[in-house]
DNA sequence: GTCTATAATTAGATAGAC
DNA sequence: GTCTATCTAATTATAGAC
């Protein structure tokens, strides 16, 4: 029987090359298009040579499939905040339950740009690529925030509007900015967005979609 | 002397190419980006050859430039509204003029989603189209909407948000939807967006950005 | 003005040395 | 696993007949 395991500085520098090959991956996606990213420039920029992605992923199209699914997988530890995990128990959703989503969403999207502007490059035609993002990454996503609206306004919490609507005026609104970045800095300038935008922007979306703080019920003095 | 004045079945057949290669060139690239999109597909789609966009725009980057400008042209025709026009004579912005930009907003972004698609896909990585796009087109908008926005602001007329987040969030929740209509389509079916949408959608923006009707002000008795 | 043919460049993928 | 060299196909742009 051979060595079952063979490891580790050929193996680590191999994860390495991996791992660069994603983030380039994902950057050049974002910027260019599927088509408009080149493996070349990919490679380049995580410092290899083109036929890597080849050797690593077996083709471009494989290679933006792993890239997406580790994208995906960074918004997913993003949003798990503390904070959001209070109120994601049991129960139905309430009001602040979705203002700390909101917060959590902002939060998340303003970290990872290139998720956003690779789903909103991808999304602007259809094709193989959006069918599979779309049942495996996406639909989670809308099903979860359009199911979360839906609920608040059945019960009066929110206002009157259908929950595609929100879900895409949400989303929207969450990550315009950031999409944009590049054409925010020239149009407002080069510190537009930092720690205080973000912030300001996630409270905004929270004033926005749910309104002014409800008053407290009658003090009815049972406390 | 030769004739002056030529006239018009060769002329007319050159500006019907031309007329398709540019509304050729805006789907293509609003749905491949820039480089992705290329000069074979952009004139098969118009019904003509490739060598015909070097005669008609001299390189691939001139047809971009002028297939830009005629999209915001197009733009520019559809938010000019009769019902818009009651609000933008002289003075101050009021809320119901505020709300009259945003429904022509919507139906004019939901009437042009390849604008938006082009938009997005440019502002996403900084470049010298970006730059001309800037100053040529989007900067205008951004004055007046984020100016619109400060002087309801300081009059109390609507919540105390920055311009600039409310502009991106604006931008974001009024044409995210018409951006992403592929993926909407499989996401909640082939009829998502159609006219019932786009006014809802209107009127969601209206109550998302300017909040329930105001009340009026108390019966002073006067008129 | 419109077409066919083609030049020059660049793309994704593979072969084979190390 | 990583590199250099290279294949095939597709790209933008140009030349020249009509």
């Amino acid at each position: 029987m051979v060595n079952v395991m063979p490891v580790s500085r050929p193996q680590a520098r191999a994860d390495a090359t991996r791992e660069a090959l994603l983030d380039a991956a994902i950057a050049e996606f974002a910027a260019h298009g599927f088509e408009g990213a080149s493996t070349r420039s990919i490679a380049a920029r995580a410092g290899t040579h083109q036929p890597q992605i080849n050797y690593h992923f077996d083709s471009k199209d494989e290679l933006w499939r792993a890239a997406v699914d580790h994208v995906f997988s960074k918004l997913a530890d993003a949003v798990a905040t503390p904070e959001l995990a209070a109120f994601t128990g049991g129960g139905e959703i309430t009001r602040e339950g979705f203002a700390a989503v909101l917060r959590a969403i902002v939060r998340a999207v303003s970290g990872l740009p290139e998720l956003n502007r690779m789903m909103v490059v991808e999304a602007t035609a259809d094709s193989d690529r959006l069918a599979w993002i779309v049942e495996r990454h996406t639909r989670g996503i809308y099903d979860l925030l359009a199911g979360a609206w839906r609920s608040l306004r059945e019960r009066g919490i929110v206002a009157e509007i259908d929950e595609t609507i929100v879900y895409y005026a949400l989303i929207g609104a969450a990550t315009m900015a950031y999409v944009n970045a590049p054409e925010a800095r020239r149009l407002v300038g080069e510190r537009v967005i930092d720690e205080a935008f973000i912030d300001a922007h996630a409270e905004a979306m929270v004033t926005i979609f749910l309104g002014p703080e409800p008053d407290p019920p009658p003090a009815t003095r049972n406390r």
